[in-house]
Parts: C-alpha cells; sequence; structure tokens
DNA sequence: ATGATCCCATCACGGTTTGTGATATATGCG
DNA sequence: CGCATATATCACAAACCGTGATGGGATCAT
C-alpha cells in the first residue's frame, strides 16, 4: 500500500512564501520563476484537497489551515536537512589532527564517538603533548584543532571549562609541609602546573622542591601515595587513594586552569567545525 | 536559496526494500513494477551520491550508508503520515456527541481542548447526564461515546480511571457522627454514589439519612461546611473548605469508583476513535 | 478619478522526468 | 548444467514541471 506523501519541494516553497509573504519574494530567492511557485503552491493545495492561501491586496495571507501545514513543513524540513547533512557528511573523506595533553585524553571519548558517527570516512589523528607545544604546532597549522590547559586568562583560544585545582597527599598520609615542600608535578600539564604552584607558592613566601615527576598520573601515585610528595592536580582527577588539603593545611590557595580550544589560523573545514563543536558540547561547561 | 531535498516517494519504497528484503517483494507491496523500484533505489542514490545497497545472491544488502539512511527515512515518513493525517482531519466535518455526568466535565478540558485543534470542522456535542442514562443512550447509540462513574467491577465499557472516595466535613467541624447518619449527596453521581454508601454503611450497620442533594457540588457546599451533614465524594474533589475523614472516625472504608468509557455500538468513526483515545490519554491512568 | 505599479493566477509549450514492459545479467539450488 | 529467482538496464510513451507571456485585481501616487 503506497501511502501519500508530501513533496518537500513544494513545502519548502511553501516556506519561502511564508517566510516573506508574497509568491513574487519567494521565487525570487528559491531562484523560480514567480509562475512556478505560484503553481506550486496551488499544487500544494491540490494534493491535499485544502486551501492554504487567499490573496490579500498586497501579497497573500494563510488560510487556518496553512498555519497548521507551517509547523508540520518546518518540522520535515529541518529533518531532511539533519538527514541530508548527515549523509553528505559520511561521505567527506580526509584526516584531521587533533592535539590534546595525554591527561585529558580520557575525555574526550565521547566527543570522538559522535564524531565518528557523523563522519566515519574521515581518519582523525589524536596527538598527544605539552600544552605549549600544541598551541604553537596549531598555529603552525600542523594541526586542525588543540585543547590545552593554561593558566587562567591566557591569552588566544576559546575557553570550554575551568577546572579547580587540589593539592593532595596520599588518603593515609599527614601533609609533610616541611620546607622546602616537596612538590610531585606529571609532566603533560606540568608547565602549567608548575607556573601555578611556583605562582601560589611563591606568594605565600613558601620554597619548594620538585620531588618528583611522571609522564602520567599512574606514574605519581606511588610516591605521593607513600606520603613522600604533595600533588597539584584538578579536583576532578582526586581519586580514592588520594585526600585533598584544604585552606586548614596551611598551603596556599589555587586558581583554576582553564581548558581552551585553539583551531589552526584560516577557515575551518566543515569537519573540523563539527569537531570543535563536539569538543565544547561534551568537554566543557560541565564546570561551572 | 534552494536547499537540497529528499524525495518522500523514493524514500518510500527504500523503507519497503528495507522491510521486505527484496526489491521485487517491495515492488510488490507498493504496487509498482520491481524494474521501477530498482530505478527507484538507484535514484536515490543518485541524488545522494552514495551507494546505497549491493546484490546479495538472493535479494539485497544495504551498505552502512544504506542503514543510516533508514532511520532517517523512518523518522521523516512517520513525520510526513502525522502531517498528512492531521490536514486531513482537519477537513472531516460531521458531529460527535459525548457524555459525560456533570461533575466530571471539568476533567474533560484537555482532551477536547485537543481534538478541536485535530477536528476544528467537527461540531462536538457534549451531554451531561446521570450515569445510568448515558450508558442506555450510548447503547442506544443517541451518543457516540459516554464518559460514567461506577461502582469497582461493573461490567461493560472500559475503565480509564479509578478515583477513591473520601468522607468529608466541613474544615472546621467535628464529624456528627449521630445515628442515622445525616449524608449530603450529590445528583450527577448520586445513584453511584448512593449505592456505595448504602453498601458501606449498610455492612458496617450503621443507619444513615439522605440530609441533602443538590445538582451541584457546590450546592451542597453550605450545608456540609456547616457541619449539617456528611458528604461522600472523590478525593479529588476535596478542598480546602472541606476536611477528609480517617478510619479513626468510626465511618467504614470506602471502594474507589471507576470511571468507564462507553462507546457507541458498531464500527467507531475515526474521529470517535481519537477522541476515545484522546480521553484515554487525558482523563485516564493519573490515579493508580 | 486614473494611470502606474505591484502582485498573483492562468495558459501553452518544450524539456525533463518517471513508470512500464521487455530483456539482459547474476546468483543459488537441485 | 539448467531452472528458478532476483536485480539491472534499455527504449518508449505518458505525465510532470518550470518558463515566459498574458490577464486581472488591488493599492498607491498624482
Amino acid at each position: 500500500m503506497r501511502t501519500p506523501v508530501l513533496d518537500l519541494n513544494l513545502l519548502q516553497t511553501f516556506l519561502a512564501v511564508a517566510d516573506t509573504g508574497t509568491v513574487t519574494a519567494a521565487a525570487e530567492r528559491l531562484s523560480y520563476t514567480q509562475s512556478t511557485v505560484s503553481m506550486q503552491l496551488h499544487r500544494l493545495e491540490a494534493m491535499l484537497g485544502v486551501t492554504l492561501h487567499e490573496k490579500e491586496g498586497r501579497g497573500i495571507r494563510f488560510t487556518p489551515e496553512g498555519e497548521r501545514l507551517l509547523g508540520h513543513a518546518r518540522r520535515l524540513l529541518t529533518l531532511n536537512n539533519e538527514a541530508m547533512n548527515d549523509m553528505k557528511a559520511r561521505q567527506v573523506a580526509g584526516s584531521l589532527t587533533l592535539g590534546i595533553p595525554e591527561d585529558y585524553a580520557f575525555l574526550l571519548t565521547p566527543a570522538l564517538a559522535y564524531f565518528h558517527q557523523m563522519y566515519p570516512a574521515m581518519q582523525l589523528k589524536v596527538i598527544c603533548g605539552a600544552s605549549t607545544d600544541l598551541v604553537q604546532q596549531v598555529q603552525a597549522s600542523e594541526l586542525d584543532l588543540a585543547v590545552v590547559t593554561r593558566q587562567t586568562h591566557s591569552p588566544g583560544g576559546e575557553v570550554i571549562r575551568r577546572d579547580p585545582l587540589v593539592w593532595a597527599v596520599g588518603a593515609n598520609q599527614q601533609p609533610s609541609l616541611v620546607d622546602p615542600l616537596p612538590l610531585a608535578l606529571y609532566s603533560p600539564g606540568a608547565d602549567v602546573f608548575r607556573e601555578v604552584a611556583e605562582h601560589a607558592l611563591g606568594s605565600a613566601g613558601r620554597h619548594w622542591r620538585l620531588a618528583y615527576s611522571s609522564q602520567s598520573m599512574t606514574g605519581l601515585m606511588p610516591v605521593v601515595v607513600a606520603g613522600l610528595a604533595v600533588v597539584l592536580i584538578t579536583r576532578d582527577m582526586l581519586n580514592p587513594q588520594l585526600r585533598a588539603l584544604d585552606e586548614k593545611s596551611g598551603l596556599p590557595a589555587l586558581p583554576s586552569v582553564e581548558i581552551a580550544l585553539h583551531r589552526a589560523p584560516g577557515r575551518p573545514s566543515e569537519p573540523a567545525r563539527q569537531l570543535a563543536e563536539l569538543i565544547r558540547e561534551h568537554v566543557g561547561s560541565e564546570k561551572q
């Protein structure tokens, strides 16, 4: 059994007429002849068996049925555009290079999953590196996009998230707040974290030493859990083995770090734009 | 600017192919020729610039792009059908008669509003009456539909809601539980409420007398608020001027009443079917 | 008023599209 | 291998659709 279906072309001109208010203007906008638009309207009416519009002095006026159809038409057209965009996007091949600090890789999983749904033919390279390097690379167009950590109010890029920082020690340890303070930093954000630590401790007049540094958080854990050092991490990185120190510990308060998105100079490709949007959506705005 | 749009006809045959699994069967179902369906598939592919299907021994197999399009197609077609139904429904003229107990009229407002949205050309008559009368009238096809109140487990109709009953007195009154108990009933549900009261009080060995009865709840209010009588109402009818009595009052526990929907015998018209559905949806299942 | 202007409806025509039937091609099965 | 089944392709006729031209109705300016 064949179900009668609407002609999306007709609905599109119908919407154009609704937007512009006149048949002639709609024809202009759609690169049709005025007579074509007029006939299309009538064709739509004929197929529905309804009068949708009437002449009204200058221009036309919609009947209640016309007004009613408007909503349906809009919904159908947006759905159509979604479908078209999706099908087009799936054909887009090529590659896109994204830089991220290693420790933030896990945050990107959902965004990358969605991206792959939309652009299955797109080859996505993810490069991990230090934030300062990534910024340089993206400015040199070696990367299309880069997610970086940095101190608050740094210039450039687009802030998509702010993560509060905390001092932490092993869950069962008393903070060994000797002087100089033994500090553990892990490399991916080391440059930023080191700057933050220097500034915060410097302002408080405290000395410190780099007791340990590792490529990854897991590498640092033993040292910190054992009580050999205090670590500076984002609050989200806290886990049951760690304990955050509050202001009573005597350590200076910490600012937040910013997660920022940098784009290669020039006009971004459509997939790059989409990926940026997905990252903004899935990584950003969970905090503050 | 003209946006490229999908051809819903092509999507429909595409879906038919997906459902049946073969081009030939789809052609059968759509009253097309096999060659037509084949060409339509290819036309769809040409317009999207994608390969959607491949020959697979017996029948065909969809490519990932084909699978992807399937979801879009289904969404578009359902939206299309909604639109078509709605536009068709708006043209249906005629009249429909609905019977309800007066005190339940307010419950129907949303259902009637929706109905009028769908069938603006339909003339809807609402008749108020006692439940027993309404049942008879709907069986004689004098009404298309009737909403009635009745005791639980009465035969016939379709239960769409159960409303618990309560004894109530004026908010500032102590229950004057003398013997015989002075009872106020209001007419629209009087037949049902009287039966319930008789049964409940009878089983508990209590005497009672009809102290007052009125056409509407508002007519009863002064009598009840003044403390002259106990009233039997559905829990939803309680208002700040009334106070429900719990089991400590010594009055017997009460069953619920059922709200049931009766339809005229014979096959209902499409609008009648829709109205019944709307009533079920908006009146029913808010309780228990 | 009255002509000018703007806008919509309608018509005839030509090009394109679309469904059909016939035919060719591919695949699984006995 | 040949039969059965299914899809692809082709040529053709019918239907469809957009165009330009024309006519008619309403509004605005003079």
